[in-house]
DNA sequence: CTTCTTCTGAATCGTTTGCTCCATAAAAGG
DNA sequence: CCTTTTATGGAGCAAACGATTCAGAAGAAG
């Protein structure tokens, strides 16, 4: 199994023998991603790759493995963040505290300024999947799945704790959360600015409390 | 001129010389945004279009110009169902119904039965444009960005009526509606039902009336 | 009928694609 | 020192790519 090569050897690089690389791997994934973020995965050649990345197409491959492998490892590394986006979210203690941090923190990732072109990097590339060992449509839905039900657990656990109104719908809540984050990503793909979304994100944020407050026995 | 020849040519064919054409036009360019759609501008080769609109090359090149041609058709052509309901939505008398219309509208569009996978197919083809002749992304912010203004006169002008107070953020509210319905399209993408969906948008609307309740003077 | 115009199918062109091979370079182990 | 191990750079392969060409087919106009 060659694969297990590649995923061996983590950022933490103990010294091992032979010559060693001379580029920075993490520094490439990222670069990878950001060029696969805009042109997605058929659009993005080796060629503009290793141009981008300044390393010769012999490195890439004894790097990655394939192209394949760099996009998935690329992918794998943005989804994680999505994912602690959310584990930090739902870890807050109240549920207010748990939808303001959700939104405001998405509307910083999808807006970093060391990011020319913002926004979620798994909704453009899961769509060009074409003969990617990762099947990117049903990783990109699984990720988000768990991110959904996670929050949903945590609105859940709100209504048994009393925090929220027992008749509360927390699926339906939960949807509509989870549509805002996915519209501020859009938005800001679409170039809006990080106090648009901000704004948005404050005023979904009253919204949400208001609609909680008047649940709340 | 030679494009010039292939649009002129609308769906509306009125009777010319020479051998009638085999296969419906605006069929196959339905059928070719799909597979844009699903598999992005580069992950989709001329190949796959020629089997799955089952005609031939020479077909496609005589009818289209181009693969950049024919994606630029199909893009403006989903493009205007999408103008199309936020031009309906603002047209309606209160706002109320303008949100609502806007929302439900959406989610059926997003939620086609005909459609296999459903969502915006905007917003997955505008990230893999390559070398097409249409900026596809320039052309799809352009779009939004019709949408948004669109949808933010009509509310500036429910303001200025005294629909709503006159202290109203006329722009942040427009931003939430726009990121919810972004939002509906990525959902609906990822595989979400009709239902969920629905139900989001009800409690959307049901939320942002809320608000303009609490707003009227 | 003939002529004119347009569409179709197959073959194919030149380019780009993802990827491999191999000689060489640079470190560590003995 | 020499051997082993890994990375680099460049040349290049087979396949797929977008696009073109051309002989023939099929209807409209005269």
């Amino acid at each position: 199994m060659k694969q297990a090569l590649y995923n061996a050897r983590v950022s933490q690089q103990q010294r091992t023998r032979g010559r060693p690389r001379a580029f920075d791997r993490d520094r490439a994934v990222l670069d990878a991603a950001r060029l696969f973020w805009r042109r997605g995965y058929s659009g993005t050649s080796t060629r503009d790759l290793t141009a981008a990345l300044g390393l010769s197409t012999s490195s890439l491959y004894a790097a990655f493995g394939s192209k394949a492998g760099l996009f998935e490892e690329a992918v794998r590394t943005y989804a994680e963040r999505y994912r602690e986006i959310y584990r930090q979210a739902v870890a807050e203690k109240d549920l207010r505290t748990v939808i303001d941090r959700l939104l405001i923190d998405s509307v910083h990732e999808f807006t970093r300024p060391s990011d020319v072109h913002p926004g979620c990097l798994l909704s453009s590339a899961a769509m060009t999947d074409s003969t990617s060992t990762l099947d990117t449509s049903a990783y990109y839905a699984e990720l988000h799945g768990w991110n959904e039900r996670a929050l949903l657990a945590r609105i859940e656990r709100a209504v048994q704790d009393g925090e929220l109104a027992a008749g509360t719908d927390a699926a339906a809540l939960t949807g509509l959360v989870q549509s805002v984050v996915h519209g501020l990503s859009v938005r800001a793909n679409l170039g809006a600015t990080h106090e648009d979304l901000m704004a948005t994100a404050r005023l979904a944020h009253e919204l949400l409390c208001r609609h909680l407050t008047a649940s709340t026995p």
